[in-house]
DNA sequence: TTGTACGCGTTATCAG
DNA sequence: CTGATAACGCGTACAA
């Protein structure tokens, strides 16, 4: 490989003068700047990540780390993320905790070695954790809230307010809320949200679980409904398809029995019978969203913010007026 | 953070002893190996990544291309790549080419900066492309062969004969084949493996497509199935997710009027009504695989093997003897 | 505007 | 078995 000093010989200048030549032109003469860059594409000059990061103290590598990814519902958030990193020239070092604390914390530890700083989707996993990680290493947190931790969250608390909204104003007045992990830091601002928001216009929102997040158990769930829930919300669409899977196996009816909805939208939901209406979350733009934050804190911006997305419903077939109402 | 010169100044060593005594235990007297492993935990010492990376010309990191991570397919690939990488104290710098060829070799040409070598999912994409690449970097394929380039594969041809095999003793003599991206080295792979199979068994097998390996791809491609195949086998799951749904629709039910099989094997393909027979592609092991072989070609081992797993069908439902037959 | 010289933290070479 | 010391390739004060 050519180095930069192979490069500064060839257009007859110095290292020092070459290297500004390519990262600082303006300190260069017009001239001598054409001369190296030229040297450099002759050469096919590419500098070496590892010495530069041993001086600059940056590596540029963003370590990121996702529960799963055999949940399609985190590969937007990934492709968000790789592409903000492309535009800043950083790479995204990927690891999968698996939901596991222990496994998360040892990856983060390992990957802080490498990374100038970590981007973490932990659902589960103590605050007191995240904030002694944050102390030692710019850290930034998608879809979970720790005291003023920088973060980027999807408010699917308040796009479930808004779709509680659209079915009470279609008549319903028992909703039951099938929810997710027990530990999960979004469920549990949901359920407070929806509890509020109920009990505000005279209905009432009957919470199952927690449960897995997964498909059998949405199965489970569809025979522990109550009687007089006309509709069902969801954590997540892989519970929604256990539910509605459940639902039809039971003889019951989408929606003409009771509506069915879900907190996020996986691309199926829409090729079911009935699609199901779901809550979009933005997840290109949260990944693409803390990879800027995460520049910023790694330039010493102070001001750590959370960022908050809106997540809005998307209404399909699978809500409609309770049979009363009809 | 603490360098190595710490450590060596705590344990009263020259920083050349401290360095063996952590990286070649063997070298050193057991008493001063004692010594500087205390001085190290006591520190909290981990050697700098780039310093090492600038000494050793290896910076520990594997580049891996998929071109998707939407479907959950490449998850346990990815899982089964990152456990191994843990194992050889390496980490995994991912990136995602979304099918597209020239992202893909602009991806490939970014990691190839950082990375020591590149494992890459490239179904579509040149040959001549990918022997060049491996000209210049250490590279392992998965699922895709090209000369004598290293390379891990499933052999889903040699799965599908197996399950073709089964049809045919069940009685099946037409039986269809919907065949993925037009330019896909498994599918090119596997139809003429079926063809061969079946012209000597005295079965037809009939090609569909190529299609794009989607849902939507499998309603349509349903519709045009010929109507003596009594057997559909599909590139993917999404085409048979699509089938199954596109069959149902036309009041054809599967197995009693038409087989159904995967050459891929999703979870939905078990939780489907009829759970779908499928081919197990052993992926977790092709991602820890892959990355053995580079390692292996990263400590120079010239020979370049193609590993081969085997992909066993999984009998379920969907498949059972055709009409005449029962 | 350009060049010299040093430091980043580690491993490897070569004496002792 | 251990200790100096020289690389590795780059960025950057500092000097010119």
């Amino acid at each position: 490989m050519a180095t930069l000093l192979d490069v500064a010989r060839a257009a007859g200048v110095s290292k020092a003068t070459a290297s500004r030549a390519l990262q600082r032109p303006e300190l260069v003469a017009e001239t001598t700047r054409l001369r190296v860059q030229e040297a450099a594409d002759r050469l096919g000059f590419h500098p070496n990540a590892a010495a530069r990061a041993l001086t600059t103290g940056r590596t540029g590598l963003i370590g990121l780390i996702v529960p799963t990814l055999s949940n399609p519902f985190f590969a937007p958030l990934v492709m968000g993320a790789q592409q903000a990193a492309e535009e800043t020239e950083s790479h995204l070092l990927i690891a999968v905790s698996e939901y596991h604390a222990q496994r998360e914390a040892a990856l983060a530890d390992r990957l802080s070695e490498q990374a100038d700083g970590l981007i973490m989707v932990t659902p589960v996993g103590t605050d007191t954790a995240l904030r002694e990680r944050f102390r030692r290493r710019p850290l930034v947190l998608v879809d979970r809230q720790v005291g003023r931790l920088p973060a980027v969250v999807a408010d699917t608390a308040a796009g479930l307010t808004e779709l509680l909204d659209h079915l009470l104003a279609q008549g319903h007045r028992d909703i039951a809320y099938v929810s997710g992990p027990a530990d999960s830091w979004a469920d549990e601002q949901r359920r407070t949200a929806l509890a509020a928001q109920a009990s505000a216009a005279g209905a009432r929102v009957h919470v199952l679980g927690p449960l897995p997040p997964t498909f059998d158990a949405g199965i489970e769930a569809s025979r522990a409904l109550p009687d007089d829930a006309t509709a069902v919300l969801a954590y997540n669409s892989y519970l929604t398809l256990g539910l509605l899977h459940g639902l039809g196996a039971a003889g019951r009816r989408v929606p003409e029995d009771v509506s069915l909805a879900a907190a996020d939208d996986l691309s199926t939901l829409s090729a079911t019978t009935p699609p199901v209406t779901a809550l979009d979350v933005p997840l290109q733009e949260a990944g693409a969203l803390a990879v800027t934050r995460l520049h910023e804190l790694l330039d010493g911006h102070r001001r750590t913010v959370t960022s908050r997305l809106p997540a809005a419903p998307v209404l399909r077939a699978s809500t409609a007026p309770p049979r009363g109402r009809r």
